[in-house]
DNA sequence: TTGTAGGCGTTATCAC
DNA sequence: GTGATAACGCCTACAA
């Protein structure tokens, strides 16, 4: 039942011509008559040839291949980013090998090596949380491998980046919840030696700045945003002598819990307390009230950085390195928020 | 910058020896001395050799490679399943090249070509709901390339199938509907030309039958089960003389946008109606209340799904077509159906 | 416009 | 144990 594929020297027989020429035809050579190119067309169908890309890649020491590296598929953000890789990548021909580090360091470093062994054109990542020392990265850079970083940054890596303005973001949601008349607004942060949670600290602190809010210390609590953290900063809010009137929660995991858990509590959102989150995950809609949160826009992240990325591929002269790109990202408003 | 990469011919002028002997050597062959081996494996490491899988693949005559094609990556069934399939894939040494067909037939005939161009071992698909003929997926069958298709199904294909069992699942649910005390239970089926629906629809009818209650025609509600719909047919219900006192709903989303409609009518849930979803998407555990539902085990399919295709990778020999893997599914009990 | 020849990096099969 | 050689399927100077 398996019959061996054709070549295009079986075509080359059958039509008594050169693999040569068969190759020329099939490329679509100028150089070649277009009856010959009819004729070999037509031994190709007859024969069912399809051409072994091995072979011509390994002739032209290219893969046509993008290697993707994320944390896990199945968070959304992230196949939300693989779904804006392929969109770009498959209009431009390139086929695309996705792997999750799970966020191990271990296995970003073999996965690394098995994407260096496949000949990829070139690599999209977003660095796991593990990962501290970037030598296996710069080692890509060092062969000339293009490389562009989304999401999860790392300051030696000299490759392009793909980002959002966290600061301004953070800044957006603010202004958001003091137009929307809050006087006393928590914020909900990350850990701040993650550049995007002291980005968003920091955009939080100047929309404060700006519209005449004090800043004070205990209203910001830092956790790593799970869910539990969200439920223990919450509570950890009721013990104050007077609780806010809005929180901005660096995370909708977090915002999430916590809204849980002041309902709970008999408090009622948004009219005692307004809440914004961060990122539009998509149970964020379904939530009742439906959170209001600053949308990361994954799939304008994946577009963006696999356009630069095939830039870096096919100007490799150009000094294209180095570039940061900044998506934009837009406030969600939704109930919890507006009075 | 960009120096060209080190061959096993570069670490055999080093070493004075020949490249098949370092080929062997890397290979750790054991017809070569352990000394040779390990001066081979210093100079690879000094030389920074990293192997050429192209070539060691277009020499073997295969890729390890496998093809995943999905409606869309983002979904959150579809990207629990990827993870699964690289549960196993990884572990196996094979790479993934992953695409998404968006449900159109053209894409995923053009997709087919692709991963047949680049000499994929094997192919793992959901066909897109736009197939109706499968003759790109007939062909290769034909060619003998070892495909698994799961989720969607189609009959005049005779690949392994990785399924759940609709009708049981559907049993189940029905059953702890009326466990839980109901008496009265309409259900909201999906078009009965899915097989998946019928065998829901099936499920809930036996389920009715074996506990003694009456099948009753104004009861069954059938739609496509988006948000509209579940709305809609909430609506429907809500006109008969005496409403039902649960509800089986064949997906989550058409469950959840009709729990939020009675919600909204003062209706009581689960104390005046209980709901049962179906799927387990991640927003039945955020709904309030949270959704009872039957799990779809995603990561589950993807892993066996991809283990019967990599049994039928490596051994051809076998007649391992035509089997059909049936993936257990669990009811997940929530708050909408325990009064 | 077409054919010839050589090579991409690896490995299988000889022979020594 | 190791070396020589050919081949996987394709592409591309160069020659004709």
């Amino acid at each position: 039942m398996k019959k061996k594929k054709a070549t295009i020297h079986d075509i080359a027989r059958e039509l008594k011509i050169d693999p040569s020429t068969v190759s020329r035809a099939l490329s679509n050579s100028s150089r070649v008559k277009q009856k010959t190119k009819d004729l070999v067309d037509e031994m190709a169908k007859k024969l069912g040839y399809q051409p072994n890309i091995m072979a011509s890649n390994l002739r032209k020491n290219r893969s046509n291949t993008i290697g993707v590296i994320v944390p896990r598929i199945s968070r959304h953000f992230f196949s939300s980013v693989i779904e804006g890789i392929d969109e770009i990548a498959y209009g431009k021909g390139y086929n695309l090998v996705i792997c999750q580090s799970k966020d191990e360091i271990m296995r970003e470093k073999d996965l690394i090596k098995t994407l260096l062994a496949n000949q990829v054109d070139g690599v999209l990542i977003s660095i796991s949380m593990e990962t501290q020392s970037v030598e296996h990265l710069i080692q890509l850079e060092e062969k000339g491998i293009p490389m562009v970083l989304f999401d999860r940054m790392h300051d030696d890596l000299k490759s392009s980046k793909v980002v959002i303005d966290d600061c301004d973001a953070s800044f957006q949601a603010t202004k958001h919840l003091i137009k929307n008349g809050a006087k006393s607004i928590a914020h909900f942060a990350g850990p701040t030696d993650v550049s995007i949670y002291s980005g968003r600290l920091n955009g939080y602190r100047k929309a404060l700045e700006k519209y005449g809010l004090k800043f004070k210390e205990e209203l910001i609590l830092t956790s790593r945003l799970m869910d539990e953290d969200g439920i223990s900063c919450a509570l950890e809010l009721m013990k104050l002598p007077q609780l806010p009137d809005a929180i901005f929660v660096a995370n909708d995991i977090a915002a999430i819990a916590a809204m849980k858990l002041l309902k709970s509590k008999g408090i009622r959102i948004p009219e005692d307390v307004a809440i914004v989150g961060f990122s539009n995950e998509p149970i964020a809609s379904v939530m009742e009230p439906s959170l209001t949160t600053m949308d990361q826009p994954g799939f304008d992240i994946g577009k963006e950085a696999t356009r630069l990325l095939i830039d870096h591929i096919e100007n490799p002269d150009h000094k294209l390195n180095n570039q940061k790109v900044v998506i934009e990202s837009t406030l969600i408003v939704r109930e919890s928020s507006v009075k």
